[in-house]
DNA sequence: TCAAATAAAATTGTCTACAATTGTTGCTTA
DNA sequence: TAAGCAACAATTGTAGACAATTTTATTTGA
């Protein structure tokens, strides 16, 4: 692996997690002497994070990590919910014996999950362990998968980490994930896109009412 | 305007027209003296058309030129499914009245267009003067404006270059187009993202039907 | 005092050179 | 002859220096 794709890992998560702090302007000197590197490899890790969407720049004014605001996070569930229904459409048609019994394993240990249980919090975790994420590998569309889970995800993570979101209807959530499951079980596409977009689309509605409160967002 | 930026222009249309040729290997130090730039500046406009898909690049190997192939192009047949009809329910509550006058005029134009009324083609315009693009910057969304108008569509057009694809059902698509158009005006989201949804698929079957037939894509 | 003009400092854009990696060619050897 | 190895050539990755632009600070004038 190169300097700058290291680097640039290194900073994907330090901005979604907050470690920059969102609208902030990018210093190329004081972040290529902070990880010992030159500007060259700097600003090739800077130009990826801008093409999947952390940065901003402007030509003679540089890089600046992206401002977070409820109508950029509408913009994105608005995309997520075209993109991720057409991605659970393909998915009843193209997932594997493998993916769906991953799929499957997956939702029955959130079913069993103690802080679901308890009506707490639909834990969101990441890659193999995210129930969307499995659905957008299982359409084997390698530009959906590329766009939702190279690019869309990580401004997902970055709201959710930088304003603590965290679904307040758990056990609906689990249950509409269930729904979509089983009709990827049989081979049903077209409702299995109406389901995955109906369940994004409460959740960007729980955003347009309560933005901020703590209790936004949901899968 | 920087140089690079320059560069990544100048190689974007190259590129999308067939100047260098799909899947071709790209030689950094060739087209550094080629054009008379620095490897730096260079690689900068490489890095650019990496993240708009037109190139795809290996660490310590380089940039390629994507393939083009059937599969490819019905995978982005798919995504514009999704995402042009989301900016097409999105325009219908969106749209300016600016944007729709726009979009009737172009409409009356194609209307008159000779070349379509003698049965040709449906030429497709780039730009204020394609359909398609002017109801994608109706939806007032910036990241799927980003994404469909500074991405996906140079595919497209890459596409339609080097195949030669032009609509053989050109009064059908504009007789689409023109259903859509009326569905914005009545503000019917849900009707127009349907329309649109269809019109695309429309496209998608005749590329599946019969690709390389320089009779596959419409619009 | 405020605004505009100007000079200084800092930042980004670009170039050149060097280091690291890959791909190739020719040789060795079974 | 073919497979594997080794040296070489070519390409990419990285570093550091200079040029161009922007931002900041200072001066000047009304």
């Amino acid at each position: 692996m190169t300097r700058a794709e290291e680097l640039f890992f290194t900073l994907r998560q330090m901005i979604v997690e907050g470690g920059i702090p969102h609208a902030r302007k990018i210093s190329e000197p004081e972040l290529a002497s902070q990880f010992q590197v030159s500007r060259s490899t700097l600003r090739d890790a800077l130009s990826r994070l801008k093409s999947i969407g952390l940065l901003s720049s402007r030509p003679n004014v540089g890089y600046s990590v992206i401002s977070l605001s409820q109508a950029h996070l509408i913009d994105i569930f608005h995309v997520r919910e075209s993109l991720e229904g057409m991605a659970c459409k393909l998915a009843a048609n193209n997932i594997t014996p493998t993916q769906l019994k991953q799929l499957q394993a997956l939702l029955s240990f959130h079913e069993t999950s103690d802080g679901l249980q308890s009506g707490e919090a639909y834990i969101q975790e990441e890659k193999d362990r995210d129930f969307h994420f499995l659905i957008v590998q299982a359409s084997h569309n390698p530009m959906l998968i590329d766009l939702l889970c190279e690019k869309l995800y990580f401004l997902v993570r970055m709201y959710r980490y930088q304003f603590g979101m965290v679904s307040v209807r758990a056990k609906q959530a689990l249950l509409e994930h269930q729904h979509i499951a089983h009709a990827l079980e049989a081979g049903d596409g077209e409702f299995a896109e109406i389901l995955m977009r109906r369940h994004i689309a409460h959740a960007r509605a729980n955003v347009e009412r309560n933005f901020l409160n703590n209790e936004g967002v949901n899968e």
